[in-house]
DNA sequence: AACGCCAACGTAAGCGCTTGCATTGACCGC
DNA sequence: GCGGTCAATGCAAGCGCTTACGTTGGCGTT
């Protein structure tokens, strides 16, 4: 802490070039000390700590993250990995994990899949060896190799919304938000009642989009309404691909008067392509999605929505604490909420 | 490289606790060739580099990053610091840098504000000390303060979107992307053209709001309207703040009858609070946006596309070309282009 | 008063790489 | 046939921390 007098040579936020060994120095203690005060542990008296953080701000100190992760094995940074960034939840999700790695003074590492094509690049997971401390995976359902390598990190991971087997997972009840879209619809009225769904790639009881789909058809099935396969419309999810389901879907039965699609962007082409056939959504047809885009609204969006940035921090929250010691529960579902607009309404009249 | 043959001990993808020493005892060359032979250099004879990478394989041996970084004082990593991840415009730029860096075998550290309120958290550069070895700014102004911060960490970096004064930009011509929406709108008959702009809290010469407002008002000038402060309403970059703005901008100018928004999601919020108001976009109000934004389509949005993704690729790949040597352009100007939907069309018959 | 204990700190050996500076031959020209 | 050159490689000193272990001295015990 400088005294303010004009003169002073060293002052804070000098060229990064100082070691703790300078701190050491000017401190009047050992390396190891500087070491230690740096990092908060007991064994050093309160004075000394003082000390060493006023020699520390004086001299500009930073901490070198490689030296310390070398020295010590740990790298203070979290892996987060995703098919695609520019999709809504992933955003939103990567979002929350940076949020809660970053109040805890962890590096977020990025890292998303070449392109967002299917059949989607396999994941490399050597790309983190040696630099994280845990991952992150967000909604991106892995091979049995890529999960081997994933394995040989040797770092705790967690699953965001996909259902990895042996990982920890984070996530939403994929059936039940289903069935509480159905149950919306079916209160309207609406009897013949579409999926657009997640793409083919993803038949896998652990995919969401598989959960989702399940979900529909049981509640349908539950409700003594058909589900059959004509009425089931797999699609990218993003826009494109909803509208080219929901095209495809109305051609095969023209007689569906509402559709839940299994995100909000495929829900958002669903309605673009019902206004492209001359339909109002609401209307003639109704539409229901899932996620709570921040769009949605816009757009008059009925969804069911989930808590996307709540689910990322939590994720990162849970792997930081289980550095700590805590243990990763198994699963952590989140609550989903139907958000009414005017994308739904009463049945047509037959 | 191993024969195959049974009782192989070491197999590639072993645990991760191979050094470098054992992989040069393994091809029987000193620890500094096998350095020089991993990175690819000349001086190395084929032969022992390929004797070396087949021992490396061999053994599984995964390099440490840290230990690299502490040697040779360069990370391979790069920092991606954006107000938000999860708006448009941001998510896909961070995408095509992340994407840029993979290639090229750099890490991407990922630093979003803690929230996205303003006024806006400051950027703490210290964060990024001694950790990355260049830093793409995804549309932020800064603070003297946070220049200088970044200044200090004595790394190349690039600016994308927003003009930092002294430092080297990817962009577009905000004020003529304006000038292209405004002409679109005057060519359809539209006399009274609102804007619905960036946050009042950018009123700064180098962000790109500022700029799209200043194109607005110049296109207006030019073609002799009229571009008075109440028909400039400020909002934030979102579709909530584009709702709110374009209320405030038919109550009052109820004579408005096209507007230009600064960004898609504004833009969709305006559509928003047309629809609030009973008008129909595109036929009472016509509103064009300025971004490409993906969901665009779905709501007719017209608008001036940007390519956000091949933004953030190029500010990456100059970074990178920028550590070969290559010098960094202070400019780099992509071209934007007219999408015509449905959300704009012929003014109304006075 | 002698002893043991423990809080507080120091010593020094790494962590796993990179790189400046030798060193070693092979080959060349005269 | 001998010094010189240069390509190819080895040696070893770090890079800036962390941490096992050793040391010190003040204090409570008996």
């Amino acid at each position: 802490m400088s005294t303010g007098s004009p003169g002073d040579i060293p002052t804070a936020g000098h060229p990064n070039n100082v070691s703790i060994d300078e701190v050491a120095k000017a401190a009047g203690v050992s390396t190891a000390t500087v070491s230690r005060a740096l990092r908060g542990l007991p064994s050093v008296k309160p004075a000394t700590t003082a000390a060493v953080l006023a020699a520390a701000a004086q001299l500009g100190y930073v901490p070198s993250p490689s030296a310390s992760a070398l020295a010590s094995g740990r790298t203070r940074t979290v892996g987060l990995v995703a098919p695609a960034i520019s999709r809504w939840f992933f955003a939103t999700t990567l979002e929350g994990a940076e949020h809660a790695l970053r109040a805890a003074n962890y590096d977020a590492l990025l890292y998303s899949l070449p392109d967002s094509q299917l059949p989607r690049k396999t994941f490399e997971a050597e790309v983190l060896a040696r630099r994280v401390d845990a991952v992150v995976v967000a909604s991106m359902f892995f091979s049995a190799a890529e999960v081997t390598q994933l394995r040989q990190l040797a770092v705790p991971a967690i699953f965001i919304s996909v259902k990895q087997p042996d990982f920890p997972h984070v996530g939403i009840d994929d059936e039940a938000a289903a069935a509480t879209a159905v149950q919306h619809l079916f209160d309207l009225g609406h009897r013949v009642i579409g999926h657009v769904s997640g793409s083919a790639s993803d038949r896998n009881p652990a995919a969401p989009t598989m959960r989702r789909r399940n979900g529909w058809r049981a509640a349908l099935r539950a409700r003594g309404l058909s589900a059959t396969a004509d009425l089931d419309a797999p699609a990218d999810m993003t826009a494109e691909g909803g509208f080219g389901a929901t095209n495809a879907l109305l051609d095969r039965r023209p007689d569906t008067t509402a559709i839940f699609a299994a995100s909000d962007e495929t829900a958002m082409g669903a309605i673009h392509a019902l206004r492209g056939r001359g339909l109002e959504p609401g209307r003639d047809i109704s539409v229901i999605g899932l996620d709570g885009h921040n769009l949605g609204q816009v757009l008059g969006l009925t969804t069911v929505s989930q808590p996307a940035y709540q689910q990322g921090f939590e994720a990162a929250r849970l792997l930081l604490a289980a550095a700590d010691g805590a243990l990763l529960p198994d699963q952590t579902i989140f609550p989903t909420e139907l958000s009414v607009r005017t994308s739904t309404g009463p049945a047509p009249a037959a």
